[in-house]
RNA sequence: GUCCCCGUCGUCUAGCCUGGCCCAGGACACCGGCCUUUCACGCCGGCGACACGGGUUCAAAUCCCGUCGGGGACGCCA
């Protein structure tokens, strides 16, 4: 048997955190045992699903790199299959029409909350002694699954264990609208059924849900797939996830400058671990990941490690991609794009152990991308003082007289200077980091200057002689 | 309210199934130190948890029961 497994989201927003986290070991389980990872789109609630969200979950499953090997199917253009599969049912006894009033149905849910009653349809238009019901004529019915009133159902979940339900929570759930549509826990299991699901692995706020679906696919003959039901992601606050935690899109995540393989590594150790590991490439994910070890208890989102696995992704990133992947985010920041590769390679060499996502990066790029630095008056009144003027200047001599340019180069014209004037090199870096950046915090001063070049530096050190010099008058 | 799930450092977790190796290990964060031209990185060290109460046992984080706490479900939503 080959394993098959589906990501199915309804498209009624973005892909959140949690559904990224569902989709990602529906696919790592599906790749670790050779199987096929199947997408479909829910979108029976044609009044919340919308195109746009359809394409912001392909987006962000592309830019995750969960690539799916069949559909996306959607369910909207599957009704004749629903239709089909509601008419055996009722054929066989296993269904009936319901002319219940929503209205009324409303008012006995809320009287029985009320009365600290379980709500649940009270079987008002239930088939007495086994007959087939007629179907009602001139009035707006909705169909029933015709639930069995005794007994148990038992979910053997892989992640929760035996979980044995009574029958009699389980009420005759609704699997067609009064206008005909079907419903959700009705498709899902069609869907399921038809597409040939091994494995469904899904939140466990669908654990509730199980027992009917495994019903379902009882009285429509067919053998229920396995079931893991991954505990859910909370908030700090400990409540599930939402927005007004934050950013809780997978792709907000990308427009923030994190990579696609920060988020997945931090999201498969949410709720799964593979001894004391930390980082997994995908390969080692695909190897290694298993439901089995998937834990029982929800976990609380956590920022800062993603923020740590992103800054190690950062850090060990190949410069010609990470060169590549940052010019987006300077050119949203409106800084003209740098058509030089390699500079830009060099430039991001000195900033990735500085920052955490590539938008930190390229905001720590204010100097290298701009002529027009943001000069921190305080640095430099404490840095740009006259007596700094004659080494600045014999500096800027130093370095203009360089052959070679590089960090080497400039590493010798600054020892010589220090020598000469016994200056530890704190007393001239410090200025020459205010004067070339604006700041006093940046990448190592020689590293700095063979990234700006020659021309740009010295133009800086100019610039900053003539602050010292009106300043003394 | 009813049903279901869950409960190891602040957070993610290892260990729990198959009691002793655990006066509980790792990671993030935090604190201190080292490195150092600044800031980072890196390295070293520190703080810090078996929810509680009973039981079983020579021995319990690990097994059993109860309590408490958190979450989820209870829709003509998915």
């Amino acid at each position: 048997m080959t394993v098959r497994t589906r990501f199915a989201p309804s498209p009624t927003g973005f892909l959140h955190i949690g559904g990224a986290r569902t989709a990602l070991f529906n696919y790592l389980f599906a790749r670790r045992h050779g199987g096929k990872f199947i997408l479909r789109i829910e979108d029976t609630d044609r009044e919340r699903s919308t195109p746009e969200a359809i394409e912001a979950i392909i987006q962000a499953l592309t830019w995750l790199e969960l690539d799916w090997d069949e559909g996306p199917f959607f369910q909207t253009a599957r009704y004749d299959a629903y239709k089909e599969n509601i008419q055996k049912l009722l054929a066989a006894g296993k269904a009936f029409p319901c002319v219940c009033a929503p209205e009324e149905l409303d008012a006995k849910r809320q009287l029985a909350l009320k009365e600290k009653r379980k709500p649940a349809y009270d079987g008002t238009c239930r088939p007495k002694d086994g007959k087939i019901a007629s179907i009602p004529q001139g009035k707006p019915y909705t169909i029933r699954f015709l639930s069995p009133r005794d007994g148990t159902t038992v979910v053997d979940d892989t992640v929760k264990g035996r979980v044995v339900f009574d029958n009699r929570e389980l009420d005759d759930l609704i699997l067609a609208r009064s206008d005909g549509t079907p419903t959700y826990n009705f498709c899902v299991v069609v869907d399921d059924i038809d597409m040939k699901i091994t494995h469904i692995i899904r939140g466990d706020d669908h654990l509730s849900n199980t027992p009917r679906q495994i019903l379902l696919y009882q009285a429509l003959g067919h053998t229920p797939p396995e079931f893991a039901h991954v505990p859910l992601i909370l908030g700090l606050d400990k409540a599930r996830l939402s927005k007004r935690h934050g950013a809780t899109s997978a792709t907000a995540y990308r427009d923030m400058g994190y990579f696609p393989e920060a988020l997945a590594n931090y999201l498969v150790r949410l709720g799964w671990a593979h001894g004391d590991q930390e980082i997994f490439s995908r390969a080692e994910l695909i190897e290694k990941f298993s439901l089995e070890a998937v834990g029982k208890s929800a976990g609380v989102f956590n920022p800062e490690k993603l923020l740590w696995l992103n800054s190690h992704y950062l850090k060990t990133r190949p410069l010609s991609r990470l060169a590549d992947e940052i010019v987006p985010f300077i050119k949203a920041k409106g800084y003209p794009a740098p058509q030089d590769h390699a500079w830009l390679e060099r430039m991001a060499a000195t900033l990735r152990e500085r920052a955490k996502t590539l938008t930190e990066l390229v905001e720590q790029a204010h100097f290298y991308l701009s002529d027009e630095i943001s000069l921190d008056e305080k640095a430099a009144k404490k840095f740009l003082t006259p007596d700094i003027r004659e080494p600045l200047a014999e500096l800027a001599d130093g370095l203009a007289a360089l052959s070679e340019f590089s960090e080497g180069g400039v590493e010798q014209a600054f020892t010589a200077i220090l020598q000469r004037r016994e200056l530890p090199l704190g007393k001239l870096a410090q200025p020459v980091r205010v004067a070339l950046t604006g700041s006093t915090t940046s990448p190592g001063i020689y590293e700095v200057i063979a990234v700006l070049g020659k021309e740009r530096t010295l133009r800086r050190l100019k610039s900053a002689l003539e602050r010292i010099q009106t300043s003394q008058v």
